[in-house]
DNA sequence: CTGAAAGCGCTAACAC
DNA sequence: GTGTTAGCGCTTTCAG
């Protein structure tokens, strides 16, 4: 079945169904008709890896993921982003390639490959890195990508999808500050990410403005565990916080498990927030008062953005939804000293 | 940089570097190692698209995914099956075309579009539904696909890799039986996956083998508010269960929830197992009982099935790791009644 | 407005 | 063993 058929149905020539099936004029009505006719008949549709090799074009895109395995099935981000990326790209056929890797090296490949066996015409870059190489490596590789992350990632604002974590830090900070907290303390990300920066920063200039002494940090790498130990840490501590900001869902709840463990009750004790509202948040007890982005509808942004790029067209960035801010029962007034 | 220069830089044809590149025969030592310089020097490796084209493969496979907003951001599985036919794909150098539709139409037209634009050269078939169209119609696409299920999903054993998901729930109801649990209750996932059956009837089979009266049962749809909402149904019975048995974690800790707002203790007055194993599960209060599966590796093996089906080589299927029964806090004796 | 023809970069059959 | 050549199915330029 090839478009050799149809046109032989439709009683055309060959570039005349290339022509209607690629939007361009030249063809009149009634011939349209016919060739439309004729593949719709056929169950025709252009073949994608001859359409890619003579349009030197794969229409599809790459996306490739490093996580760790806990952090893979944990994180909200992931799923949501390629649902939103699919969302994005279903009205304009580019199709996406996915590459799941587990270290420097064969993330690295991956972005090679899909450079050298032009299998995607550009990448997403997500998880930025402190001084990530990969935006110069892309341009090497001469791979367009748009880059996803905190709007403070970089200067490179025409491919910087930003969204704005640390205005949900802020939040969360404001919050409890209204509640009467007065020691909140911060449990990091791992600290090569930008969104962990993003956050960590975005919690010490809170903690200034309100005029507090930016109480304890602890650094810590996403997981349960890294939760727990952090959060066991800074309730070790002589004074030890009233209020604790994740961030992320997942250290804040196993964050709330070590407490409970060690009888620190939540939220009377002790007040929690995390970050993402996983599908999960509110059905732990006590319910996670957490921030939730939009991460759909960003990566839709994200997704046009990228087909702009690609194709030459500026792109049209509609602003992307504000962060929200979800007030839930893990999050009380500070005891009363 | 085409596979010309290659050959030119390499003093052979054009062919010969085809060759090396496919690992067939016929080309000299020295012809071979030039040529491989001279491939690493231009920094070149085959087209894809080109590679495509002539050989009627696109070298990549499909994974349509259609999936609610809520489980697909809370669902271990898609994430760690992603990875696993990552982790089993890499090796043979096929890529994975992800597609994340959301209704019934937009996923017919995404395995459509598969077939007819030759995007990919096979499929996995996951989330198997009852009666489920889709094998036949990839047939008549004339697609290949692997089936990815419980292993009672049907007679078409040669392409279904299962995982033993009654095996889990069996020992589920074994542990509470052991506990002194006489009315444990089950609270289903929606009846059209195949799976949510072979979950429920396993549980119904084995308390039928303990001599138990098969209790009550609820359908609920995976989702947490549907977890909740069941457990408060069977909480609000005359009789109610003393456990209760979840077809997945996210219905286990909502209904941990629910309990917990009624005065129910868990796992005092109720006792609470659930399925899946997700990062969260150790750090809920109480930690939870659940049933693991080795998604990844389950994942692995499906990959590798499915390109021995393609390429038409015998696939090795190894033996698929059992389902672990991870015992937390959430279960305890049966209360003397 | 339509049709013929030349690629896109690679593979594979077939001569050398 | 090595090189030549005809496609793979589509796009696109250029005559008609």
């Amino acid at each position: 079945m090839t478009i050799g058929d149809v046109a032989a149905r439709a009683k055309v020539s060959k570039s005349a169904v290339s022509f209607v099936f690629n939007g361009r004029s030249g063809v009149g009505e009634a011939a349209r008709d016919r060739i439309l006719q004729a593949a719709e008949e056929l169950g025709w549709r252009p073949d994608a890896r001859a359409r890619a090799l003579s349009r030197s074009r794969a229409q599809a895109f790459g996306l490739v993921v490093r996580r760790e395995a806990e952090l893979l099935s944990t994180d909200p981000f992931f799923p949501q982003f390629v649902a939103g990326v699919e969302s994005g790209l279903s009205e304009v056929k580019y199709a996406l390639v996915l590459q799941v890797v587990d270290n420097e090296q064969t993330e690295r490949d991956a972005y090679v490959r899909f450079a050298h066996e032009a299998r995607v015409d550009g990448v997403f870059l997500t998880d930025l890195r402190i001084d990530d190489e990969r935006p110069r490596e892309l341009d090497e590789l001469g791979l367009p990508c748009v880059m996803v992350g905190p709007t403070e990632a970089g200067s490179d604002a025409s491919r910087l999808i930003g969204l704005d974590d640390a205005a949900g830090i802020r939040r969360a900070v404001r919050h409890l500050y209204a509640l009467g907290h007065r020691r909140i303390a911060h449990v990091a990300g791992s600290d090569r990410y930008v969104h962990s920066e993003a956050r960590r920063r975005a919690w010490l200039d809170e903690m200034d403005q309100l005029g507090l002494e930016p109480g304890p940090v602890v650094d810590a790498d996403f997981t349960g565990a890294s939760g727990a130990r952090a959060t066991h840490e800074l309730l070790d501590l002589a004074r030890p916080p009233s209020a604790i900001v994740y961030a992320n869902d997942l250290m804040a709840i196993a964050g709330m498990s070590a407490a409970n463990d060690r009888g620190v009750r939540v939220p009377h004790d002790l007040s929690v927030v995390g970050f993402d509202d996983i599908p999960l948040a509110p059905y732990v007890v006590p319910p996670l008062t957490t921030v939730r982005q939009d991460v759909f509808e960003w990566a839709r942004v994200c997704a046009k953005t990228l087909v702009a790029i690609v194709e030459g067209t500026t792109p049209e960035v509609p602003a992307l939804p504000p962060v929200d801010f979800i007030v839930r029962g893990s999050t009380g007034p500070a005891k009363q000293l």
